[in-house]
DNA sequence: AAGGGCTTGTGACAGTAATCACACCCAAAA
DNA sequence: TTTTGGGTGTGATTACTGTCACAAGCCCTT
C-alpha cells in the first residue's frame, strides 16, 4: 500500500511493529480488536499540525511513523518546545481524559502517519475496559514525570550552557559510544534548540562555538559527535 | 477527639466535610467503605515532611487539614516550590501509580492532618474498582495541566516582575474584591515567594517596594491588598 | 550559473537581575 | 532588659544574556 510523501501505510494495529512497547499494546484480543475498529489512520506531511494549543480535544493521536514536536507559545510569540515525540507516542491523551483544551500544539517535523481515536469512542472504550483505564493512568503519570523533568530544567538549571549540556547528554546514550565519542544525527535547527532550552538562537550558536572550541563536541556535516562526555556532565552538575 | 497541635482529628472519610469535591468522593457506598478501611490517619506539626523527593513511593496522602508545599531542589541547593496544597488534595498519586520515586518533597506549612493509603492497598483497590481508576486518570490529567501551567510560567514569562504579578493575581480571586481592592492574608516569606517564581529573596523585596510605590498593592501587617488589578493584568500580558 | 530563502556565525551594546554586604526590624527567649 | 535569630530593605557591583545588525553559508529551484 502506497501513500503520499513516500510512506508505506500501516493499516492494522494488531500487526504493527511498534505496538509491542506502548500504551495500547498487549491488550486482550477482544480489547485490541475493538480499538482497531474505532481508530482511523491518516498520513501527514512535514509541518502538519495534528492539533493546536487551546482547541477543544477531538481525540487522541497515536504516532505510527515520523516525529512530532509539542510546543506552547505566549501571546507575544515566544515559543517553547516541551517534547519531541517519536513513533509509538500517544498525543493529546491528557486533554481528552480531563476534557480541557489541548495544552500544546503538535506539529509533524517530518512526514508521518498517525492513528486517530475520537474522544467519545475512547472514553466509551475505557468505560467498557476498566483494565485499560489503569494503563491510561500509568501513561498519564509517566507524562507527568516528563513534565516535572521539564520544570526542573527550566526552574533549577540556571544558565543556558547548563541546559544545553543537559540536552546534549540526553541525545547521547552512554551505550552508543565508542572511543571516538558518541555520534548523533542533528535534525534540529539552532532556533528549535533555543526553543527547547529557553534561550535565543544567537546564544545557541555561541554555545556551539564555545563547546567546539573547548573540544566538548565536534560537527561533521549534520552529524554531532560528543567528544568529552565527563566535561558535559560536570557542566550539568544538578 | 483531641490531638496534638490543637487540631481536632477527623476520623471518618465518609462524614468528612471536605470529601464532597475531591478525588475519592462520591464513590459508591461499597467502594467508599473499602477505602475507609485501608486508610490510616495521622497528625503532623509544621515543618513535617510527608515525603521527600527521590524516595520510593510508600503510598498517597490525602490532606485533610492544613497546608503543604511541594518543592524540588537541585544538588547545589537551589529550590523551587511547584505547588501549594490545600485540604482535599491528594499527594504522591503520580509516584504511586507509575511506581517511580516521589518527584517532589511535601512539607507541612502549618499543623495539619493527612490520611495515608499504602501503595499496595491502593493499587489493589483500583484493580477491584475499575470505575475509580478512571477517576484517578482524570485527577492525574488535572495534575498534568497544573504542571503545564508551571512550565508556561517558567519558560514563557520572562521577567521576575511578570511572574510576581501573575502570582499576586492568582491569590486574589476577582470575586472577593470590594471597591478598596482584594485582601489576602500573606503567609509566605519573601524567600518562599522567590522559590515560587524562580528568583532571589532580594528581588522579591525590591518587587514589593516597586509595586507599593506604583500603588499596585499595599501592606497592612500581614494583610496584602491588591490596589490596581488591571495594572497587574497588564504586566502579565501572556 | 544565478537567484532566493532559510540558516548560521559573530560583533557591539545595553539592561536586568544575581551576588555581596550591611543595617534594620520584630518577636521570642534568656 | 538584653540577646538572639529569622526575616526584610536597599545600595554597589558585576556578569550574563537578550537584542540588533549584518555578513556569510547552504540548499533548492529556476
Amino acid at each position: 500500500m502506497r501513500a503520499p510523501y513516500g510512506l508505506n501505510i500501516l493499516d492494522n494495529c494488531l500487526t504493527c511493529s511498534v505496538r509491542e512497547e506502548h500504551l495500547f499494546c498487549n491488550l486482550s484480543i477482544h480489547a485490541g480488536q475493538r480499538l482497531n475498529e474505532i481508530k482511523s489512520t491518516a498520513v501527514y506531511p512535514k509541518g502538519a499540525m495534528l492539533f493546536i494549543e487551546g482547541q477543544q480535544p477531538r481525540g487522541v493521536f497515536v504516532l505510527c511513523a515520523g516525529k512530532a514536536k509539542l510546543s506552547t507559545s505566549s501571546r507575544e510569540g515566544k515559543t517553547i518546545i516541551t517534547k519531541l515525540s517519536d513513533s509509538g507516542d500517544v498525543l493529546g491523551l491528557n486533554s481528552v481524559i480531563s476534557d480541557r483544551p489541548y495544552e500544546v500544539t503538535a506539529e509533524m517535523m517530518e512526514p508521518g502517519q498517525a492513528n486517530f481515536i475520537p474522544r467519545e469512542s475512547l472514553l466509551q472504550f475505557l468505560k467498557e475496559h476498566g483494565e485499560v483505564a489503569l494503563r491510561v493512568a500509568e501513561q498519564l503519570s509517566r507524562n507527568y514525570y516528563t513534565a516535572y523533568e521539564e520544570i526542573r530544567t527550566l526552574g533549577l538549571a540556571t544558565s543556558p550552557s547548563e541546559k544545553f549540556a543537559k540536552l546534549l547528554l540526553s541525545w547521547s546514550p552512554k551505550s552508543a559510544s565508542n572511543d571516538n565519542g558518541t555520534q548523533v544525527k542533528l535534525t534540529l535547527t539552532h532556533e528549535e534548540i533555543a526553543e527547547i532550552i529557553g534561550t535565543t538562537r544567537e546564544t545557541v550558536s555561541r554555545l556551539f562555538s564555545e563547546f567546539k572550541r573547548k573540544q566538548l563536541l565536534q560537527l561533521k556535516g549534520s552529524t554531532l559527535i560528543i567528544r568529552n562526555r565527563p566535561a558535559l556532565e560536570k557542566i550539568v552538575q544538578s
